[in-house]
DNA sequence: TTTT
DNA sequence: TTTT
């Protein structure tokens, strides 16, 4: 059976990086891809698509990428149920990245590098030791259907 | 921008066939996509993946396609948002099929067809003046979060 | 059956239109792919993949992208058999592309345009009035396999 | 950057496994897939994709599908460069497959398993020992552009 | 909860 | 609400 997605699109808000209970690096992230053709009304929409990627490209995608970086997304769809705040079972449509390309880095735009084996690079204009996260609780649950275990690990 | 997906599955159950207010047809259906691997209980789990497809080969997929029947799907990752029964927005991700590809008709397997161009056949294990649909009541809402409106149409 | 392939790559040369003799126009170009890991000598190879593109995105693609121009596309695998200079039959396997992105013009970088329904835009550093081609013969061969003809126009 | 190609086919013959010098297995094969239009005279073609995949998904593939078996392949577009038998430059472009999934045994057609981490089956009509491959010489080289070295290897 |  |  066949299952594979790929995106192109921008970070709605910084990429959120966290752990599981056992020290892998998963971080979610929301990319807005605009349709290509414009609605009935004549604007052109866009789709806002949840993701997530887990291990080194998790922490590569925090350190180097920002609300409106472009980036390319190779992965596959995921179905999840969990257990809602109110008790009711909640189903989660999201698309789990095997790579994610960096094609544009937010003021320094020159595309191209993956981050798969990625060397972290002093010329970026984000601080390698300062990965983008939660700045309170990178652990708090701001709503949203996001709750890791290791459970969750695709491999 | 990109977005694209391919999924190869089955149905979990017939597909949805329904038509908007202005005549245009709308199937819904779930594709049950097989995981590759084994999770670490050494179970093969699989994705629940909700997909629409319009026009046609909506009419095609209801007409020659039954829970349990493979097939293949071209599409795109679509989110919407819309009004619960409780007046929450509620948020869905599904699968937007360009095409739908007939794989496997439970009973008379033999692959191959396209859900495109299709031409009705008599040999087919299916009444072709009897579409799968909802027996009672095609418009009913049975919970799931679909009310069709001729402003969903991708084009 | 399924045939879907998407690409993000540079254009290893500034786009080739033509048209055929009905007028149709036809644009080929090449995309330099780099590969996400180096191989055995540690150095990064990349694919060079021949691409077609039909019509309108044809144009669009000379008109404002050139070599180095990073761009995505979405389409399908292709194979035709011709009969080459030395009166053998020449067996090419190219990408035909459905739709193609700009994701970034080398000099004036900001992404994001589709080639579908472009609006031609002065702020670009492209002459929209004259587009890219080959300078002297646009039909001359360069020893690349592409004759066109309009048996080759996908639909 | 991205290179993802998505395709299901039929196998044009059996596939043609062989070993690299170091004992690694490759397995070439090419599938047939039919277009999901007919072109201006009237009938539907195909286009004949050349694939190669490497280990134990290739000896997988040798061991149950043959001529005529459908399957689904999920990989990436390659382009070769080689010395021809004439001593010019030869360019090839393949499908190199990360996974082939096997949707129906000519013969004995269920569907859905995986090429992966599969478990030879005494109850397939394909004995496990006697895997097909080219029945004289596995080396010799009929023509087609493939010849293995471990240079080749994809990871 | 949405990007340029 | 899940398929073979």
């Amino acid at each position: 059976m066949l299952n594979r997605v790929v995106l192109v699109g921008r970070l709605t808000k910084d990429p959120d990086l966290r752990y599981t209970p056992s020290g892998v690096a998963v971080a979610n992230f929301t990319l807005a891809v605009n349709r290509p053709f414009s609605n009935q009304q004549g604007n052109r929409e866009a789709d806002f698509i949840n993701c997530v990627v887990w291990r080194r490209p998790a922490e590569n995608l925090a350190n180097y990428m920002k609300k409106g970086s472009m980036v390319g997304v190779d992965g596959r769809v995921q179905t999840r149920r969990f257990e809602g705040q109110d008790g009711k079972t909640v189903f989660v449509t999201e698309i789990v990245a095997d790579s994610v390309q960096f094609l544009e880095t937010k003021g320094s735009s020159q595309g191209g590098q993956d981050s798969s084996g990625f060397q972290p690079n002093r010329d970026q204009n984000q601080n390698q030791f300062e990965p983008n996260r939660n700045q309170d609780d990178p652990f708090k649950n701001n709503g949203e259907p996001i709750d890791i275990s290791d459970d969750d690990l695709p491999f």
